[in-house]
DNA sequence: CAGTACGATGGTAGCGCTAACACTTGATGG
DNA sequence: CCATCAAGTGTTAGCGCTACCATCGTACTG
């Protein structure tokens, strides 16, 4: 019956006195819609799927959370995939999500397997890139420049007087961006050799801790700079169990702004990005778009901010 | 056409030349096949539906992490819903992916709202409730007894002489549960009065400190028995701000022997979880059930196991 | 060589819903 | 008093698959 249809989707279309009897038999007979047979004879299936490396990184798990959030006021649902950083485990992803005849989709950074653009134009349906900026995103894109933060970070370490930098940080993407911008600031304030350490993900503090201790073997150091908060709080540890002092003798500074960056001790200097921002973000282009709404930005740059405190 | 279908889903079934063939029409008119349609013609998703308290929390991710993993193995996709540790959204999560069909569905903890538990019965899907155990699961559960996990926390604190207790930990069922068997535990070692602070979900380490804090200023304590491992880390860094010394004047221990716990300084005592070994049993459950092996436990305790490190 | 079995392939119906349109009713206005 | 209209409700077709059964050819048995 059509009308139990309305009841459902349209209520405010039914006769108060109808909507009544319909709801009324739908609780005596414990009636359950079918969601995906409405899907089928709609073509709309109030999903939306999600892609990220890993969700066990709470950098990413806040995206997911705000999407989710912009999401769930809209009654549509969330489907999520793990790349663990694969380019090929991403595009099985979007297939596999196409297939579904998702409503929109949600990836993370701008770098993806041959074809993937193409399929994604193809299916027509509103995309959105995260986590990077590009002039050229597949459909939309919210985030930040990986690059321009690095540069900041590393004109702030400079602007405070330390020469001798190194990077720590994972070998996705984003880390690597990060990693060229903060060498690109180093190098216009003139201060080249740059030492880098690179991580495998995920990323725990014991790594960072690893990884700074890899360098000091070799480098003398005065400051570095963390591509994530949990290997920033590493190296932190790794100070202190080595009885050097932060931030008079080593400078440590994190990225993401992570709940513990400002918890620990010393606080942890940070580059703050807005990840859950960027989900409800991504969420709100894609319900405009698929409402019909074309006039969406195409391109959002949420920024970064460089948090001081007392680490470096 | 019916032979499509089959080198879709029962390729082995075809004569490889059609098989070939039919491969080879589907690259040419980059056809893309409708899962809707398949799941309402065959009556089986290949979806799982998971509902957590939140992502932003690492303790749930690694679950969903391992749930994910197990299922993605089989081709089944994972419907990802958060209820805030409310369980009303929790009930409304549950209505809708009953409404999408899902095949399976996994839970957190075993409370749940009126109906939850008879509605997700009728359904007649296989279900997975984690994170706790009981004598009488909806369906199936898989976790460890948040009680003695507790109780444990306390015995060992008392053995190693610590008779001023506290517990810091969020107000959910779990943490209550373990609160409780902490309690349980000094009771039975004659140690009563366990004082208490609870904080608000999400935790983060400023919420620890603040929690430490504040039972100082009330009580003498010797030890602290952190709900989470952020909590406990935000108790160190408050002992280090105030030059408490840890062991020696004041113990804390952890819970979930999330990374952190290895990396800190001084690395922290905890009680470890299978966390994301609890995802993938949970997900082999399901799978194994919708298969139609009904043989399937109904109950797996997973354990957990105090991990003694310096802090306590 | 007929009878049987089996593997490979195809035809048909129908899964449960919604888009599109048709119809009914009562109100409105010239 | 009837044309016009809008609100409310019903009818029909079909979304793209898969379950089920039918058919066909080939190989094997006695």
């Amino acid at each position: 019956m059509i009308t139990v249809s309305r009841a459902l989707n349209t209520p405010d279309k039914l006769a108060p006195a109808t909507l009544a009897r319909v709801r009324a038999a739908i609780e005596r007979l414990r009636y359950v819609p079918n969601l995906t047979a409405g899907s089928l004879a709609s073509n709309r299936s109030r999903i939306v799927a999600a892609i990220v490396p890993t969700i066990a990184n709470s950098i990413f798990s806040d995206t997911i959370d705000g999407l989710a959030q912009t999401l769930a006021q809209h009654r549509y649902q969330l489907l999520l995939g793990q790349t663990h950083y694969r380019l090929d485990e991403e595009a099985a992803l979007v297939d596999a999500f196409l297939g579904r005849r998702v409503d929109g989709m949600v990836l993370t950074g701008i770098a993806h397997a041959r074809g993937v653009r193409s399929r994604l134009q193809r299916a027509g349906i509103p995309v959105v890139e995260t986590w990077d900026l590009t002039a050229r995103p597949i459909d939309m894109v919210v985030g930040f420049s990986n690059r321009a933060a690095g540069e900041a970070a590393a004109r702030y370490l400079i602007a405070r007087g330390y020469r001798s930098l190194a990077y720590v940080g994972g070998t996705d993407d984003r880390s690597m961006a990060r990693l060229t911008g903060f060498r690109e600031g180093a190098a216009v304030c003139c201060v080249r050799d740059v030492a880098a350490a690179l991580v495998p993900a995920p990323s725990s503090p014991s790594d960072g801790a690893a990884a700074l201790a890899g360098l000091l073997a070799q480098h003398p150091l005065r400051a570095v700079f963390c591509s994530n908060d949990m290997l920033a709080a590493g190296a932190l540890f790794e100070c202190a169990r080595r009885h050097i002092s932060v931030p008079s003798q080593m400078a440590v500074m994190g990225f993401a702004d992570l709940p513990i960056a400002a918890g620990i001790e010393p606080a942890l200097t940070s580059v703050a990005v807005r990840a859950k921002e960027m989900g409800q973000r991504a969420g709100e282009l894609l319900l405009q778009r698929i409402a019909g709404d074309t006039s969406a930005q195409r391109r959002v740059d949420l920024g970064f901010a460089v948090i001081e405190r007392a680490s470096a």
